[in-house]
DNA sequence: TCCACTACTAGACCATCGATCCGGTCACTC
DNA sequence: GAGTGACCGGATCGATGGTCTAGTAGTGGA
C-alpha cells in the first residue's frame, strides 16, 4: 500500500474523505460494520468508486490504522528520556484505545508514515539516551503497549458481570484469578508495568553506559 | 445391499475431532482460508453438520486457540518463581509462535479452560513469590507475550527483502529505525525485554517484602 | 414387533460481502 | 470541439456464514 504511487486526486471524492468516514464509521459502528458498500453510501457514492481510489478494502482499513497513530503527539524530548517515553507510549496507547476497532488490527505491519514517525522517535529516544542496541528496548515498549490495548480492548467492554460471574463460580479452580485478577484499574496497571519495564532498562543499560538515568 | 457402502459408525464427527481438523487446516492453510465448508469437507461431512457440533464459526476458533494454549507446559514451580515465569511466558510465546494464525486471535475473550488454568498459574506464582497484588506483574507478562507474538507474526514472514528496502530508501526519513531496526534475532530480542520486565518486577516489589529474588 | 425419539447428516437456499465488468459522464487540454 | 483520462455507478460474480427443510440410522420402551 505504501509503496504504491498515489494517484492525482481531482475534487468531489477524495482519499482523505474517504479515510476520515472510515475511520468515523469504524468508530460509531465498529470493525465488522464497515463494508464497501456502507462506506460508500455514507460518501454519498456508488461501492465502485472507492476501488478507484482504493486497490482494496484493506487499503482503507490501513490507511485508517495510521490515520489512529497520527494522533499520537510527539513529546518533547527535553524532559528526559524516561519522560519522553512514557508520554510517546502513553499517547500510543491512548490513540489506540480511543479507536478500539485499531486493538483487532494490529496484526498488519505498520507501515504508514505516522506509524512510522512514532517508531523512529522511539529509536531515537533510546539511542539518545545511551542505548547502543536500543532494538530490544524499542520492542519490548511497542510489543506492551500493543498488548495491553488488545488485552483492555478485549476486557472491559465484555459485560464485567458476565465473566466475573462466570470465574467466581469457579474460584475452585481458578482461586488465585478469581482473588487477584478481577477488579481492574486499566490505568494504573499499565504505568505500574510501564514502570517496570523502564526500571529494568535503567538497569540493564547502566553498567555499559553509565548514562540512562 | 452389499455394494452399498457401509454407512459410517456413530459418533464419527465428534467436537474433538472438529477442533483437531481445524487447528490442522490453519496451521496448514491459515486463517482466512478456514472456511465452514473447507472445513467441513475435510472431515467428509457437509458444512450443516458442524453446526449440530457448534453453535457459530466463533466457537470452532475459540476452542482452536484453547487447544494452542493446551500446548503450554505447567512449569515445576520448585526452581523459583523467575524461572516458572520464565518457562511459562517462554512455553506460552512458543506454542502461539507454532500456529501464528494464533495471533490474529488474540482479541478475543481467553476464557477456554486451558487460557484460564495458564493464567491462574501465573497468579498462583506470583502471589507465591510475594507479590501481594499480582496483577500488574501478571498483566505486563501476557501482555508482553502477547505483543511480542503478533509483532513477530506480523513482520518475520513478511519479505524482509521488501520491508528492508522500504526503510533503506526511506533512511533519510527514519534513520535510526533503518540503523537499528532492520534485523531481528526475535528470541534473543525477547528474553532480554523478559528480563527488563523481571528486573522491574523484582526491584519494584523488594523494599515491600524483602522475598522477591 | 413396532414406534417414537435422539443423534446426526445433507442439499437447497438466503443475505451479504469484496471485488470486477462494462458502460457511462465530466472537466480539462490541444 | 474532439478527445483523453479522471471519475462514477448499476449489475453481477463467486464465496461466505448461517438457516430451513427433509431426511436416516440406531436405541429404548411398550
Amino acid at each position: 500500500m505504501w509503496s504504491r504511487p498515489r494517484k492525482a486526486p481531482r475534487q468531489t471524492l477524495t482519499l482523505e474523505r474517504i479515510v476520515a468516514e472510515a475511520v468515523a464509521l469504524l468508530d460509531e459502528e465498529g470493525a465488522d460494520r464497515l463494508t464497501m458498500r456502507r462506506l460508500a453510501e455514507r460518501l454519498d457514492t456508488g461501492s465502485t468508486t472507492l476501488y478507484w481510489h482504493v486497490k482494496t478494502k484493506d487499503d482503507v482499513l490501513d490507511l485508517a490504522l495510521d490515520a489512529v497513530f497520527g494522533e499520537v503527539p510527539l513529546p518533547d524530548p527535553a524532559g528526559g528520556w524516561q519522560a519522553a517515553v512514557r508520554e510517546l507510549i502513553g499517547g500510543w496507547r491512548a490513540a489506540l484505545l480511543r479507536h478500539p476497532w485499531s486493538a483487532t488490527m494490529l496484526d498488519r505491519p505498520l507501515m504508514g508514515p505516522n506509524a512510522l514517525e512514532r517508531t523512529e522517535f522511539l529509536y531515537q529516544t533510546l539511542t539518545g539516551a545511551g542505548f547502543t542496541a536500543p532494538q530490544a528496548a524499542a520492542y519490548s515498549l511497542s510489543n506492551y503497549v500493543m498488548g495491553s490495548v488488545v488485552m483492555q480492548v478485549t476486557w472491559q467492554d465484555r459485560d464485567d458481570e458476565d465473566t466475573g460471574a462466570f470465574l467466581r463460580e469457579r474460584a475452585g479452580l481458578y482461586p488465585a484469578l478469581a482473588e487477584h485478577g478481577l477488579d481492574h484499574e486499566w490505568d494504573a496497571t499499565f504505568d505500574e508495568g510501564l514502570g517496570y519495564l523502564l526500571t529494568g532498562m535503567r538497569q540493564a543499560g547502566k553498567p555499559k553506559t553509565g548514562r540512562l538515568d
